[in-house]
DNA sequence: TCCTTTGATGAATGACCGACCAAATATAGG
DNA sequence: CCTATATTTGGTCGGTCATTCATCAAAGGA
């Protein structure tokens, strides 16, 4: 055996991982990443090959934490109804003091790289697909629940992914909580049943 | 007098629209953007000065044109309700077939630029505060009419900003139209109040 | 007709980027 | 302790980027 590795992989790609979240891919130069990383270029270059394949490792990393969290946020609870609130809550925090101030990285990265990198569109699209997928589980649990509006169908599963996205954009110009608890609570005011009347 | 120009300013300047909406302000090279425009570089840092600048030129001109009759087309009609509806049926077709299947150059640019240009993030808050204050004026509209759900208050136009956000994200990845039809129908019958069911 | 003014041209410039090495260095096992 | 082996370091290389400038073309006015 030789030297052993003097930085933490995970570590350095999660650094990449903010650098890309923030600034996308186009803007972020090696020089920049590596900084971040704090690593020299010829280790990052040793470590993750060029820079698209850092990305790609970054984008993998993205989906394995934050958006595996993300879904199980939305399917844990056995209330459907319950499942989308918790995510939605947290999903603004998030945008209010966390990481998602800068969006989504699947959101930034669907923007600037549609149609010229099918690679990388292939992986969105199975996130999105996913995403969906934690949804509609949510909803059709939530049905069975007589949780639902009658009108609201699989199709609200589309819509719930819409209006992710659309928050996803929003976050990036630094909006205040209540215009994001706007936009998340007229979401659930369209799909939801009233709660039974419990005031005084 | 002297020479007259040979070109057209508000042609060249749809052919840079074009190439930034299509594929992102880092990624058009001035090179690519003067063959688009087919305008040599001299010509077009004389017209237009430095890419930035350019850049912001394509961007008005797109509220003009392309956002300016998005609002018109929600606030024409009487019916608070068929201004939704037109609006989202031509969005859809537009994405499908048309110029909007590169999203939106707003909404684009507020997740490319987002926190870095703080004069950009300005023109792009202020076409969204315009889009969010024509929801609401169809919804009040609406709202007069008896065309909404009880639930539906003043935070659905902030739902449905996001929602159309949310499908200018999507529409970059090209997807069918049965999808964007199952967003729009979506949130619409989370909106608009049952029509009067006229089945034969 | 000639001259001034303005626009067009396209090669050239300097800066920077991504990618990649080769030498120096540190570690693990024998 | 020694040697094999991997990592780190700091630099180089070709290419591309935005931008400029010297030069040419055209459109009036004198």
């Amino acid at each position: 055996m030789g030297r052993t590795r003097q930085f933490d992989v995970d570590d350095a790609l999660d650094a990449a991982l903010r650098t890309f979240w923030e600034n996308g891919f186009e803007a972020s130069s090696m020089q920049t990443l590596c900084e971040a990383m704090r690593v020299q270029p010829g280790s990052a270059y040793a470590a993750f090959g060029p820079k698209r394949d850092l990305f790609t490792a970054a984008l993998r990393r993205y989906t394995e934490t934050v958006s595996a969290e993300a879904v199980r946020r939305i399917t844990a609870p056995a209330s459907g109804a319950q499942g989308l609130r918790d995510y939605l809550d947290h999903l603004i925090d998030a945008m209010v003091d966390g990481d998602r101030r800068w969006g989504c990285l699947i959101t930034n990265s669907l923007v600037e790289f549609a149609e010229r990198d099918p690679e990388l569109t292939g992986m969105v699209g199975l996130h999105l697909a996913n995403l969906r997928a934690a949804f509609e589980s949510a909803l059709t649990r939530a049905a069975a629940a007589g949780e639902l509006r009658p009108g609201a169908g699989p199709g609200s599963a589309d819509l719930l992914v819409a209006v992710v996205q659309g928050m996803n954009v929003l976050a990036r110009s630094r909006p205040g909580r209540d215009r994001l608890r706007a936009v998340a609570d007229a979401a659930l005011a369209g799909l939801l049943a009233e709660p039974p009347a419990s005031t005084p």
